[in-house]
DNA sequence: GAGTGGTCTAGACCACTCA
DNA sequence: GAGTGGTCTAGACCACTCT
């Protein structure tokens, strides 16, 4: 952590946490935070820029920058965020079935588009989350190997994206996300505890690297009463 | 318009839906881009990092800034966006029905956290949705009157957020926005086209204006079959 | 009018990619 | 090593809010 701009976000997003300005309040001004933190303003905006992107502040022209409440739905999952992050932040009382780990039949040609060559092979792993000892969640995650060779049942039981991210050293990007609501298959059937549920709730995702290299695709079906998405928007300025 | 980096930006996103560049190709670098539009570096940077939060670009250290797909679903619908921007975008045969527009009932508790004083009243729009001559979605709004005096079909039958930016000059600044799968009420049987779907899609939303006082509450109920969420998520870097 | 955030500049140095 | 984007600075002027 050398740099400055996120050293303050990182500081004033703990400052905000432990409640050291209520809702509604200003931070002090910028020119103050610059001083305080011995920096330039522009070093100050891009760490409120920050606060305000992931919804911790609403920056008001003439006035400053003012705390908001984060959590009026309780909790924010904006942006990329995987099942074991989200579980931890809920305390669910969790688990993770390894379904299935394997390369996907050469012959199938539905996941071509993940390979970027010809000779790459492609991941699927399938879980199962289980939640209060109801399966609720079927993962379906298919990755080229050209950038994960290696994916044990260890791995898969904890977060993957842990592994790829600490482990593998590879920076997610960006991510491009689908949720609709389908009828159920025979393998949600199967593998979930659906209890007469007729519908699932599909997330599908896209997910690109740092160098803009598409690296996953995932599939999550939800059973639809443990659905839930939370997501935080900011009107694009004009 | 008068602001170098939003002239820059909106320049840059024509030029890339018009396949000036195709996907995977680096724009020119920000020293050339700098000259070209005769202006800073950092102005520049101001309108790539539009494009990259608007998923035009991904940047590259030492790359460059590389043109991405932004369709892969189609349309992306990040953000805040309304029914009739979207029924637009995607040349739905599309019809609104409003049905009710009143003053809530003041012995109606439930929608008190809207009010900024004591004595303002809260309106509540009811309208249906109809694509290809199915109801399909019940949008109930809630407003605060003090923002939005007047209120009426005419109003209501066009889009209430062109109304609100454009003639009153309100500035919507973020929202927070719920996705959950819940049973049918009474209501949703009555004015919907169910046809023997047994659940519907609720997004519940609140929109707080620029100056971050809430001003509007919206439960959008849908039909499953007729529901689609689509996201463009950035990691926030680190 | 004093103070706030918003825009813009010109320059510096660093980290990274690629030939 | 040349060229790219990433960070940081110090200063200027503008637009807005509040009293």
């Amino acid at each position: 952590m050398q740099k400055k701009y996120l050293n303050i976000y990182n500081d004033l997003v703990k400052k905000i946490q432990s409640n050291l300005w209520s809702i509604g309040e200003l931070l002090p001004s910028e020119n103050e935070l610059a001083s305080q933190y011995e920096t330039s303003r522009e070093t100050i905006r891009k760490a409120l820029d920050l606060l305000s992107q992931n919804g911790y502040i609403q920056k008001i022209q003439g006035k400053g920058s003012m705390i908001i409440d984060r959590n009026k739905f309780s909790f924010p999952v904006s942006g990329i965020e995987s099942f074991t992050e989200l579980a931890g932040k809920l305390e669910l009382n969790s688990r993770t079935i390894v379904h299935s780990i394997k390369y996907l039949d050469p012959n199938n040609k539905s996941m071509e588009f993940l390979k970027t060559d010809p000779h790459d092979r492609v991941w699927n792993v399938n879980r199962i989350r289980e939640i209060d000892g109801e399966k609720v969640i079927l993962d379906k995650d298919y990755f080229n190997d050209q950038y994960l060779p290696l994916l044990t049942e260890e791995i898969c039981q904890g977060s993957i994206y842990n592994y790829i991210e600490n482990e593998l050293g590879l920076v997610i990007g960006f991510a491009q996300k689908e949720i609709v609501v389908e009828n159920p298959t025979d393998e949600d059937r199967e593998l979930l505890d659906l209890e007469g549920f007729s519908n699932v709730v599909v997330i599908r995702s896209q997910v690109y690297l740092d160098d803009a290299n598409l690296f996953q695709f995932t599939e999550s079906r939800h059973r639809p009463d443990k659905f839930r998405f939370v997501d935080f928007a900011r009107r694009v300025k004009n």
